[in-house]
DNA sequence: TTGCACACGTA
DNA sequence: CGTACGTGTGCAAG
């Protein structure tokens, strides 16, 4: 879309532009600039706040950019700077270093725990908009000495935040410096007076002070003998320093030979402390106009940096949700289409364009349900509500929104078309859903709401509570309540589309939108409109069941420990076991000693207490319990289950199930599998039909590392494992025991997640020695593996992401983190993403094969579910072999790897028995 | 009421 | 000190 033929209306009020500054009054009242030095003052932050209180789950420590930010918020809350800016010295040295080697010597290293906080501090100011400011050779006392100068000669206010009394030469009337007392709370402003008060100086002499009394901070030896009192009384009496150096023969006493014999070193002194005030700086002072936050920017980071309560301070800080008045982007002027002409006449005048598609819902107690919808064209808007549309008309718009050759642009393509389906309106056409095209641009963010991608990628602001409506509100044609923030959406989507675009082909990614994940979105929709079936009858007796195992189990309990306690408390069960009981510590987690199902088995090898065989028992049973009640809760009124599939939320490309979860029903154990015989064929079906993948991520490591034992043994059709085994401990396959296929399994699906030798020993239960020998001779055997997985990391931290089979990116910046935590954990998921990334591919692919070919042949089966490498399907009568064949195809040639893709099937009339 | 921590189910 | 998810519970904060 061209500038020119951008629709615009005079009075748009849901679309902003926020990079305006808040403030509204400035003329009148006078500027005033804060200016802070970052590093004094994340010092004075660091040190006010325990470092151990303050860190995220992955180990960066965070109490300097919490005070550092707190404080800031205060700043601005009580001064009302108008401006702000950052200051901040560099390690490199200084025009002070060169003069003089020793300066600042003698500080002991900082603390490993401030690491990376000043980074994260500059990251936090980029968010919030403010300048910071560094210059190669200076500190930023400099920096800041010309900034008050500069602001001074403005005729502005300026407010010094520093913990350096250096500063404190800059004061005058109209330049303050806050001086912290101690902590980050006392802050309190030093004036002319209070510095006259405290030294017997005017400001303007305490650099004179400072020389001739020497700063121990930075490492300047003054004179000895000679304090504040001696160096005021001298300075006042010869009228500063140059007149007690004219006046030297005249200073007296022993503190005047000591003066005498230290002219150099004060003089240096001096030099050292006087800073400069005209340095040529990269910025002016109007770019330090405080602007609205980033907010994007600012999520992101509160959200890596776990930082809660200061989110709302901040928010509150800039005025709450508040936008600014700008609105220099309009939301487009929209017409209301109310017949059969008009709707005509309007997507005709689209001239075939994408055209962006934004539902109006109602709630209503059976779910939302549309009642209307906006369309934003290039060159035009308008709404369409359902109500009062005749037959004509509605005909025309239901023509139109199957129109595979009506191109059209829509923000989560699922939701809407489930919503239309119930109304007997079929969406097709889409050419590109913005939530996926975003999750294909950036698969690790935590949401894809329209308003916050608009935010993010186009600066725009759409009111988010564009589709509330309400229940109450009376809905009538053409109101703008409704339609102008559906519009305003649309258009938002409009825009984010031709936005993404261009990324989306730089990254390669168009094909996996168009080819993959948006055709892919309607078979999901589909899915989850068909449900599967659900023996309602038989969960009550389910329920009945484990009831009884927990009643029986906490009875026990209760009785071996001689009190009633909340088995459910990790807290409480934490007293018994090891405060009461007194067994041995488990390993230890953020609360205190873990009580989870290994650190019990473990205890009960060790100490055979009775106690907690019964706690394992009633977690088993009240685990399955609250399975079976959440799907019991889940079953609609047809009598089945209707998942959500989230296509936008795994980093790695996997689909997740929520709504119920029906990708984690239990299946290892065999009350477990109780469960899953719930789920049944269908009325009017024949069965039910599950096909998975055989070890799919180990074919695709063998693929990708191209490693020819590993290949060798899928096209023999092997046992991997015992495989595998055969080679690494030097037997015959059928020589290899189930313990030794056992450790082989745990560590080649290990490998999968870059696990260490370590994991490995504590998985196993063998030692680390052990453990390092077997992977070491895996890596013998297997040694493309180990070089496939060590390029994988390499090449990723070069590119900065890594890529699946299909070219899915997932992007981990942490990978050069210097935070160790972080860094090893962004490598772990770089060996993951591209084999379970690749795994996904495929299986999508797969589910689009099935899907062309169930369609193609006129099938009545249909696709269920999807649990990542597994299909469900419902098979119609007499279609069993036909559906079977198709999808045993159809999933084998998702990919052409360099090993087959094995498939196994399996029938019956529930998934436990369609299982294998 | 909300958010965190824990525990645990799946691939 | 093994990746990717979602959900329920307890509990302390608001």
């Amino acid at each position: 879309m061209s500038e020119t033929n951008k629709p615009v209306s005079p009075a748009g009020d849901t679309l902003t532009a926020t990079a305006a500054a808040p403030e509204e009054n400035s003329s009148q009242e006078r500027k005033r600039l804060l200016v802070i030095d970052g590093h004094s003052m994340a010092f004075r932050a660091f040190y006010a706040l325990p470092a151990d209180k303050f860190s995220t789950d992955t180990g960066q420590h965070t109490n300097a950019v919490y005070g550092f930010t707190s404080m800031l918020l205060v700043m601005i809350r009580e001064h009302k700077p108008t401006h702000v800016a950052v200051a901040f010295d560099l390690d490199t040295p200084t025009f002070r270093d060169q003069e003089y080697s020793e300066y600042k010597g003698g500080r002991s290293k900082t603390p490993q725990e401030f690491h990376g906080q000043v980074d994260l501090i500059i990251k936090l100011m980029e968010a919030m908009r403010i300048p910071t400011i560094s210059m190669d050779g200076f500190e930023a006392d400099d920096i800041i000495a010309t900034l008050a100068t500069q602001g001074e000669a403005a005729g502005w206010d300026v407010l010094v935040v520093s913990g350096d009394r250096d500063a404190f030469q800059l004061i005058t009337d109209s330049v303050t410096v806050l001086y912290p007392k101690k902590g980050i709370s006392d802050i309190p402003p030093m004036d002319a007076a209070a510095v006259e008060a405290k030294y017997f100086v005017s400001p303007g002499h305490y650099s004179d002070l400072a020389a001739l009394v020497g700063e121990t901070a930075d490492n300047l030896p003054g004179v000895p003998g000679v304090g504040p009192k001696t160096a005021a009384k001298w300075i006042n009496q010869y009228g500063g320093l140059d007149g007690i150096l004219e006046n030297l023969d005249a200073i007296g006493g022993k503190v005047g030979d000591a003066l005498r014999a230290n002219v150099e070193e004060v003089k240096r002194n001096r030099r050292l402390n006087h800073l400069l005030r005209d340095m040529d700086l990269p910025v002016n002072l109007e770019t330090m106009l405080l602007q609205q936050p980033d907010r994007d920017a600012i999520e992101e980071l509160f959200d890596a940096l776990q930082f809660n309560t200061l989110r709302k301070r901040l928010i509150d800080t800039f005025g709450g949700e508040e936008q600014v008045e700008d609105t220099e982007v309009h939301a487009p002027q929209h017409v209301v289409l109310t017949n059969e002409k008009e709707l005509d006449d309007w997507l005709d005048s689209t001239n075939q364009l994408p055209v962006a598609v934004q539902l109006v819902t109602e709630q209503t107690t059976a779910g939302d349900d549309a009642v209307g919808l906006a369309l934003v064209s290039p060159s035009a808007a308008a709404y369409v509500a359902f109500e009062g549309l005749d037959a004509d008309a509605e005909r025309r718009l239901a023509e139109w929104l199957e129109d595979l050759d009506a191109p059209k642009v829509i923000h989560d393509f699922k939701s809407a078309y489930k919503l239309l389906s119930v109304r007997g309106l079929e969406l097709a056409g889409v050419v590109d859903d913005t939530a996926i095209s975003a999750y294909l641009i950036q698969p690790d963010r935590r949401n894809y709401d329209l308003a916050d991608l608009a935010q993010y990628h186009l600066k725009l602001s759409v009111a988010s509570a564009a589709t509330s409506g309400g229940g109450q509100l009376e809905l009538s044609l053409g109101e703008d309540d409704v339609a102008a923030p559906a519009v305003a959406k649309a258009f938002a989507s409009l825009e984010l589309s031709e936005h993404f675009a261009g990324q989306l082909i730089e990254r390669g990614a168009n094909q996996l939108l168009a080819g993959l994940d948006l055709p892919l979105s309607w078979v999901l929709a589909r899915m989850e409109l068909d449900g599967i079936a659900v023996a309602v009858d038989k969960l009550d007796g389910l329920l009945d069941g484990f009831s009884t195992t927990i009643n029986a189990a906490s009875s026990e309990a209760f009785r071996i420990i001689g009190k009633e306690i909340n088995l459910g408390s990790p807290k409480q069960l934490q007293t018994v076991l090891f405060d009461e009981l007194e067994l041995p510590k488990t390993k230890k987690i953020k609360t205190g000693y873990s009580t989870d199902a290994d650190a019990l088995n473990d205890l009960i090898a060790k100490t055979q207490h009775p106690f907690l065989v019964q706690l394992l028992a009633y977690r088993d049973a009240s685990k399955l319990k609250q399975t079976v009640e959440g799907l019991k809760k889940s079953v609609a009124e047809d009598g089945r289950i209707h998942t959500t599939y989230a296509q936008t939320v795994a980093a790695t490309g996997r689909l997740s199930s929520n709504n119920p979860n029906l990708q984690n029903i239990p299946v290892r154990s065999e009350e477990g599998r109780r469960i899953r015989e719930v789920f049944i064929v269908g009325e009017g079906y024949e069965t039910l039909l599950t096909a998975d993948y055989s070890q799919i991520e180990m074919r695709i490591m063998a693929h990708l590392s191209g490693d020819e034992g590993l290949i060798q043994a899928f096209r023999q059709g092997e046992d991997l494992h015992r495989f595998v085994g055969a080679h690494i401990f030097g037997v015959a396959p059928e020589e290899v025991t189930s313990e030794m296929r056992a450790k082989v399994k745990a560590m080649s699906y290990g490998l999968v997640y870059g696990l260490s030798s370590f994991g490995l020993s504590k998985q196993l239960k063998i030692s680390v020695d052990e453990a390092r020998t077997l992977m070491k001779d895996y890596f013998a055997r297997f040694g493309a593996v180990r070089d496939y997985l060590r390029g994988i990391v390499e090449q990723a931290r070069k590119d900065g992401f890594t890529s699946t089979i299909e070219g899915r990116r997932r992007y981990l910046p942490d990978l050069n983190s210097d935070n160790r935590q972080l860094r090893e954990m962004s490598e772990r998921a770089a060996l993951n993403a591209p084999i379970q990334g690749s795994a996904a591919d495929i299986i999508k692919k797969a589910m689009l094969g099935v899907d062309a070919g169930l369609r193609a042949q006129k099938l009545s089966s249909r696709m269920l579910l999807q649990v990542h490498d597994e299909l469900v399907l419902e098979v119609a009568p007499g279609e069993r072999e036909t559906v079977e064949k198709l999808v045993r195809e159809q999933m084998a040639a998702a990919a052409e790897l360099t090993v087959p893709l094995d498939v196994s099937v399996g029938v019956g009339s529930n998934w436990n028995e369609a299982g294998h």
